[in-house]
RNA sequence: GCGCCCGUAGCUCAGUGGAUAGAGCGUCAGGUUGCGGACCUGAAGGCCGUGAGUUCGAGUCUCGCCGGGCGCGCCA
């Protein structure tokens, strides 16, 4: 085979192996249907689409895909004798096209065909990180988007407690790899300066501050006295002027509480690129001009007083209050304005991250969006399902009036940072979660994040003593000969290093980073093998350690990458 | 009662309809004259809640049942 021109790494299109092997394959097929080699499909059958898979065994080399066995019956043929078809164009295919990924096929019962990838492709890839490694793992999506992604959203009446800890990880984790994939993604902090709970922090700040007692719903807890403490003379002035006494005090209290809770989010390493108070949608017009839109289109109608919008007429159990009897809007009101105001800014998919027990409103949201002319679609809800956070067996309370909750910094100085990014990112935002504080303090020390730490520091230190000894890492692996033996360590860490970006597109598509997690063990795995068997700084042997260095460090950049998409650190020592 | 979510190893959890169901922790047994032992090798441990169905193929899809969580306001 002729030595493949090898394109300035930089100037690569970040296609994932497996989709080139995925774009070869459709070739392949369609090459066999227009040869001859295929039937045409059965009328009324539908064709699959061609999906491309790791194997779990690597005896099925390196990438596999069941397609013969999917169009068994739409060809009415025998799985096996499909694949041997398009294993057959997939040769002929790559014998005519040097650059080829793959380097072999082979038909494995009942009807798979597996593939081995070229170490060409391989060391290409591997050259392709070193050459640009700030870029390795994003990839382009084939359709980016504008995505609004607005989460956490807890009221500004007290500090954020660690019920709020997993609505901002998955959110701030979800828009990381949605950047990555190609999204342009901004971050959304919705809150509450309107309602009664506004006021009723004012009114039990002032409580405090005039030595009353905290009426039977206030609020309690450190922070309010703190308030009441630093309440500046100029705005108790202006409430004893004013005729809601608590008002004034509310909206400075919870401004004050809403900036704690910002420098609190920014300590996680989450941080906002808009924060949208309730009371701008009103000074703008958002919610009356929403409403009148849908009493145009005649989703609206009055009874008892309130406004009610026709929820049922798309499937809802009932229809739902706009605005109430009193006049004012319900939450709901000012949320089908909020709508309107996202969109508006030319947002084309809007991603809500609510907790489980908001699920009851979701259709209504998705109801009047879609009432408006909106693809429901593109209003997107991801529900965080409960965490149940225990210490010594008991259950703790997250009430805020009752003010004894832990907050999230008591949390983060606890567990730290990393660890808990980890934690939260390893699970899906599906399942309920039980989360003893004890056991996490005490397993924290052993917690799979600092395994992955430790493999890119311990490269770290194989690089500082490479430099020590003066070995220089090999500039280029593209024909060097680094894969020739295929169970070689190197082949080993080679193919898993290169699979970042198929991770990063997968976790994109499914709205998860728990593969980026299982990934991130996985290649720190590979490399503790790879440690164990391949010696890299030998100065008996430079030009093999200078192919090594270059291998450990696209590992490296790898590692490094795949916590940096999760937020966590990649230390050169710990 | 209705709706949504969940049920996988002792524990905490992964598992885009594909080949022998995985990881970490825990338990047990081992490993270092050399680049970091926060490491490595091996073992034990699973009727994937349960019963049917769809499929060439089901932990994954559909339906029923059991168990747990959360909702079902002119609250936010």
């Amino acid at each position: 085979m002729a030595e493949p021109d090898t394109p300035a790494p930089e100037t690569l299109p970040d296609v994932p192996l497996r989709t080139e092997v995925r774009l070869a394959i459709e070739r392949a097929w369609e090459a066999a249907q227009a040869g001859g080699a295929l039937p045409a499909a059965a009328p009324g059958t539908e064709l699959p689409v061609v999906e491309v898979e790791r194997p779990g065994d690597p005896a099925h080399g390196d990438l596999a895909t069941s397609l013969a066995l999917k169009l068994a019956r739409p060809y009415r043929q025998p799985p096996l004798r499909i694949a041997e078809a398009i294993a057959a164009a997939l040769r002929e295919q790559a014998a005519g096209a040097p650059a080829s990924p793959i380097a072999a096929v082979d038909v494995a019962a009942p009807g798979f065909l597996n593939l081995r990838l070229s170490d060409a492709a391989l060391e290409q890839a591997l050259d392709r990180i070193l050459a640009a490694p700030a870029s390795w793992g994003r990839v382009r999506a084939g359709t980016p988007r504008q995505v609004n992604v607005e989460f956490v959203s807890a009221n500004p009446t007290g500090p954020l407690h660690i019920g709020n800890a997993r609505g901002a990880f998955v959110g701030d984790l979800l828009c990381r790899v949605l950047e990555a994939a190609g999204h342009d993604v901004t971050r959304e902090y919705y809150f509450n300066d309107f309602g009664a709970q506004v006021r009723n922090l004012g009114a039990s700040v002032l409580a405090i501050r005039q030595g009353e007692p905290v009426p039977g719903d206030g609020y309690r807890g450190d922070y309010v006295r703190e308030l009441a403490d630093q309440l500046p003379a100029e705005v108790l002035e202006e409430a004893g002027r004013a005729e809601d006494r608590a008002w004034p005090v509310g909206l400075w209290a919870s401004e004050r509480v809403r900036a704690g809770i910002e420098a609190s989010l920014a300590r996680l390493g989450v941080r906002f690129d808009v924060w949208k108070s309730e009371g701008s949608l009103y000074a703008e017009g958002w919610v009356e001009r929403a409403v009148e839109r849908l009493r145009a289109s005649g989703h609206l109608y009055s009874q008892d007083g309130a406004l009610w919008f026709r929820s049922t007429d798309f499937g809802d159990d009932k229809d739902r209050v706009v605005r109430k009897s009193n006049g004012d809007f319900t939450y709901f009101g000012s949320d089908i304005g909020y709508v309107t105001e996202k969109f508006s800014r030319g947002f084309d998919h809007l991603i809500y991250i609510w907790g489980a027990d908001h699920h009851g409103t979701v259709a209504r949201l998705q109801n009047a969006a879609e009432a408006m002319g909106y693809p429901r679609a593109d209003v997107e809800v991801l529900l965080i399902a409960w965490v149940r956070f225990v210490r010594d067996g008991r259950e703790i309370s997250m009430s805020k009036r009752a003010g004894e909750f832990i907050t999230l910094d008591e949390l983060l100085s606890e567990i730290g940072v990393d660890a808990a990014r980890w934690f939260f990112g390893s699970r899906g935002h599906s399942s309920g979660i039980d989360f003893d504080i004890e056991l996490a303090k005490r397993q924290s020390n052993e917690n799979p994040v600092y395994y992955v730490q430790y493999a890119h520091a311990r490269i770290a230190s194989i690089l500082r003593k490479a430099a020590d000894a003066g070995l220089a890492r090999a500039d280029r692996l593209a024909g060097s000969g680094l894969l020739a033996d295929a169970s070689s360590p190197e082949a080993v860490l080679a193919r898993e290093t290169v699979r970042l970006p198929e991770v990063v597109e997968d976790a994109a598509a499914a709205e998860e980073t728990q593969s980026i997690t299982a990934y991130a063990t996985q290649l720190a795995t590979t490399f503790h093998a790879f440690y164990r068997d391949a010696r890299v700084v030998d100065p008996a042997d430079a030009g093999r350690s200078a192919r090594r260095l270059a291998l450990v460090e696209a590992a490296r950049i790898t590692l490094a990458n795949a916590l940096g998409l999760l937020g966590i650190s990649a230390p050169e020592s710990m």
